[in-house]
DNA sequence: GCGACTACGTA
DNA sequence: CGTACGTAGTCGCG
């Protein structure tokens, strides 16, 4: 049993779970984008081959095995003749995938394994222990959570956490701080729990919480058993109605480790495959990046050794922080920084800080850099990195610096001088991506790991605490950071987005991180009075709607709702969904209108109530202390460089019905200031359509002053404005917004509830009248296909690849969006600098006034007693004054007690 | 516990 | 078959 002298490290087994990996790839990946020309479904043996190749890369392993389930009946079946039961058929889009797989594992020489009567679990089982015996590591990857009682210091389980592409990684620790429970005792704790799939109910009303509560505080299922009269409540009652299905459970779910197998796991090392195999066997697959990145991974599998950082992370003397900034961080040297911590709802906690930079050497790539704990900090050493951090003439990079930003402030320490945030350089250069990982980054655009070259050049890092490890692993963030920075420089420079950059998004973080952390002062009185008038209502609308069919059914439910007034009510259906049929408050409407059955009016009110409800409760939990809510502006998601708002939204607090406003009148003035000052923009989006296309008879429309979709109107249709009414208004107004959406004459038609035919000679008028405005939307899209981007007045840009797809849904998709993003995105742009100057000017003028809110056309601020006017003037001036227009910004201001006063 | 789906709030 | 978001609830999941 001798080890291989040759090599140090322990070998290791890979064992998968080829049915449970198939089955997960099967549902994660959508069967129409995976499937051959002739109609074969690949999804399954895609994301399998998918999981398979990077496991591979990533693991390396010296011997692998793939066991699948049989279709006999198992051991388990005989014990519980249940077992599995009420299963569906697995589709057969599925079935004929396997065959597949097969071919794919014997084209790369991986031995498949299955046993009569046993499932893939016990192969692998069987596997894992004689593996261990044989002194090996054994790796185990698996979307079925039974193995986890496998794991001990030699068994590791990878279990995929969503769809095929990432990992979990469970060793005993990870198994124990997700269930609470060691590996030995998951079985227990399964037991109790049950599982569904394989139709072993556990203890109603016992999740894993209360299931690993149990077993911890009685030391086992045993235990438990034997104490099982003390457990009290509801519960306790379950668990001694239920004990049978457990103690049954426990002994279904253990997995046997003595299958008998013809091949043992040294048995099982990996062979050499044939190139000419595998391109034929994936060009009947249609694979192609599959087959480059199996080539890429396993033809050259050890990363080059200088794909790292390479950095010199000094360790300091308390004191010595100063002198180390006097010489690294200069105004000539822009420094990254990294830290860790937590932060949200306007605050934050920081427990490490890196700063990195490249080094001065030219001939060599290593570099200086700093790990610094603030709380260990002594006096000096504060006072050297707060004047440090404060201080704009010495230049710094961060990656998502306003999180960080908050948790600096909570410790008093200001932030200046950032000249670049690399995530905020990935959104302008990749503005339809959602997540801007820094190590994805570091990947694609330095070709780097976010490692560090002299990690694991010794044994000192594996000293157990792992500190030493956490500290150069902030290093390496921290200089890739900086790095990054200067790449994206060069690259956002190309884009024509460096002013963007520098003079908008930048500065804006500041000021975002400022209405964060002042937040916005709310009523808690009146919104537990509104969520105690919303549930009353809540509850008597739901009785009429039960009462008005006869019986109850679940409101909430658009399936039981469906079922309510298609099957039982026989109503006219409506517009199909993916799953029936709408019941969408539109859809309501047009049935009340043609039907009337009194259960449609309570459906919407209660919609209606519940959805207000809902709003208000979810409200009430947000206020701090203070009796302020804090919501997170995200500057980085929305593709056409609008902010979005989290946790929670302020951005959709109702507004267009009376008891919505309600809502409204929950924001309030905070303690020592006097009122609530809001500010719009008039129909921004119209005047940059207007002034984007440069159509006389629009810019005419808001020049002369009076009610623009009045104006418009009159001209369209040939009327004085005095006999424009309401309903003639309506139309243009719809026009005019929906034209800056794409909209067609079919989706106008449908709003309005007039004919396709009406609404497409309403367009035609329209165009009569402003026909600059067609030719500009008509050329915006062809621009956009020919650059493969749309532009704001700002320049920022909007990549749309789909203008050229082959599909016409996603093409005409994309032209809408092509239409849109300049439009919406230049109010964001507009917005924005809108906000930075209205900051500075607060700031120069030293008024206490701050802004609050920002929603998407509209600002808010709290006023500072004796500022009211000062602070008008102001914000009208410096929102005005943000861009010139050719038909000029205007805004209108309200002041009051509450948001809904302040409206205007 | 999580994702898909539906519905709905805002600009 | 009108853009951009975020949230909440239900349902089904091997």
């Amino acid at each position: 049993m001798a080890k291989e002298p040759s090599t140090p490290d322990k070998q290791t087994l890979l064992l998968l779970d080829g049915h449970s990996l198939a089955y997960r790839a099967f549902f994660a990946l959508p069967v129409e984008n995976f499937s051959t020309t002739d109609g074969q479904p690949t999804n399954a043996v895609y994301g399998f081959t998918s999981m398979l190749i990077n496991v591979l890369r990533d693991e390396q392993p010296s011997h692998i095995a793939v066991a699948f389930d049989r279709s006999e009946p198992t051991f388990r079946h005989e014990q519980y003749v249940e077992y599995k039961a009420g299963r569906q058929k697995t589709p057969d889009e599925f079935r004929s995938q396997i065959s597949l797989i097969f071919e794919v594992l014997d084209a790369l020489r991986i031995p498949r394994l299955s046993v009569a009567g046993f499932e893939a679990d016990d192969v692998i089982a069987t596997l894992a222990v004689q593996a261990t015996e044989a002194g090996m590591k054994t790796l185990i990857v698996t979307g079925d959570r039974d193995a986890f009682q496998l794991v001990n210091d030699d068994v590791t389980i990878l279990y995929p956490i969503r769809g095929v592409s990432e990992l979990g990684r469970y060793d005993p620790a990870a198994v124990e701080a997700k269930y609470g429970v060691p590996p030995e005792r998951y079985r227990e704790l399964a037991a109790l729990v049950g599982e569904s799939s394989d139709n072993l109910p556990g203890v109603p009303g016992v999740g894993p919480k209360t299931a690993a509560k149990w077993l911890a505080k009685y030391g086992g299922l045993d235990e438990l058993v034997a104490h099982v009269d003390e457990i009290k409540g509801k519960a306790g009652d379950n668990l001694r109605e239920h004990l049978g299905d457990v103690l049954r459970n426990q002994q279904i779910n253990k997995l046997d480790c003595e299958v008998g197998l013809e091949l043992t796991p040294p048995q099982l090392s990996m062979g050499q495959w044939e190139r000419e195999e595998i391109h034929a066997l994936f060009d009947s697959l249609q694979f192609r990046v599959l087959r480059e990145r199996l080539y890429a991974s396993l033809s050259a599998p050890e990363p080059e050794a200088d794909e790292g950082f390479d950095i010199d992370l000094e360790h300091l003397e308390p004191g010595g922080l100063g002198a180390w900034l006097d010489q690294n961080a200069t105004t000539a040297d822009r420094i990254g920084i990294a830290v860790t911590g937590s932060w949200g709802r306007g605050t934050g906690e920081l427990t490490a800080i890196s700063l990195a930079r490249r080094g001065t050497d030219p001939a060599s790539k290593k570099g200086p850099a700093i790990f610094l704990d603030p709380a260990e900090l002594i006096e000096d050493d504060e006072r050297a990195l707060a004047a440090y951090l404060a201080d704009p003439s010495r230049p710094k990079a961060m990656h998502e610096a306003k999180g960080p930003m908050l948790a600096l402030y909570a410790r008093g320490l200001t932030l200046e001088g950032l000249t670049s945030d690399t995530a905020l350089a990935a959104y302008l250069a990749l503005p339809g991506q959602r997540t801007f990982d820094l190590a994805d980054l570091a990947l694609r655009y330095l070709h780097r790991e976010l490692r560090s070259e002299t990690e694991d050049s010794g044994q000192l890092t594996l000293d157990g605490s792992g500190e030493e490890e956490a500290a150069n692993d902030l290093a390496v963030r921290a200089r890739a950071v900086a790095e990054l920075a200067d790449v994206f420089d060069k690259d956002l420079e190309k884009r024509g987005a460096t002013r963007l950059l520098h003079e908008v998004e930048l500065p804006l973080v500041r000021v975002l991180a400022d209405m964060e952390r002042a937040g916005i002062a709310v009523d808690a009185d009146h919104l537990a009075g509104l969520s105690a008038s919303l549930g009353g209502q809540v509850k008597e609308t739901e009785q009429l709607a039960h009462d008005a069919v006869g019986h109850e059914f679940n409101l909430g439910s658009p399936k039981q709702v469906q079922q309510v007034l298609f099957e039982e009510l026989n109503l006219p259906k409506t517009k199909r969904t993916k799953t029936g049929y709408t019941t969408d408050s539109d859809a309501l409407t047009g049935l009340l209108a043609k039907d009337g059955h009194p259960v449609l009016e309570h459906i919407l009110r209660w919609r209606e109530v519940a959805k207000l409800k809902s709003i208000v409760d979810s409200l009430i939990p947000m206020a701090d202390d203070a009796g302020r809510i804090h919501t997170t502006f995200n500057q980085m998601v929305a593709a056409t460089g609008r902010l979005s708002s989290t946790d929670p939204n302020l951005q959709n607090i109702p507004i267009r019905t009376a008891e919505g406003r309600q809502i409204r009148e929950a924001f309030v003035v905070g303690a020592d200031h006097e009122s609530l000052l809001t500010a719009d923009y008039s129909q921004i989006e119209l005047r940059i359509m207007a002034h984007l296309s440069e159509d006389q008879a629009l810019l005419d429309a808001f020049s002369s002053g009076a009610d623009f979709h009045t104006i418009t109107a009159s001209r369209v249709f040939d009327l004085p404005a005095d006999q424009i009414d309401s309903e003639l208004r309506a139309r243009i107004k719809a026009m005019n917004y929906g034209l800056a959406y794409g909209l067609s004459a079919f989706g106008l038609s449908q709003q309005l509830r007039i004919s396709p035919d009406e609404a497409r000679g309403l367009m035609e008028e329209y165009f009569q009248q402003f026909g600059g405005v067609r030719d500009y939307l008509q050329n915006v899209v062809a621009k956009a296909r020919h650059d493969g981007y749309t532009e704001t007045i700002l320049g920022r840009r909007r990549y749309l690849p789909d203008l050229n797809s082959d599909n016409r849904q996603r093409r005409e998709m994309a032209e809408r969006m092509a239409l849109n993003a300049p439009i919406q995105g230049s109010a964001a742009d507009i917005i924005k600098v809108a906000s930075l100057n209205v900051d500075r000017a607060l700031r120069s003028h030293g008024l206490r006034s701050r802004m609050l809110l920002q929603v998407h056309d509209e600002l808010v601020f709290e006023v500072a007693p004796g500022e009211h006017d000062d602070l008008k003037a102001l914000v009208s001036e410096q929102m005005v004054g943000a861009y010139e227009l050719k038909a000029p910004l205007e805004v209108s201001m309200g002041t009051g007690r509450t948001w809904q006063d302040a409206a205007h």
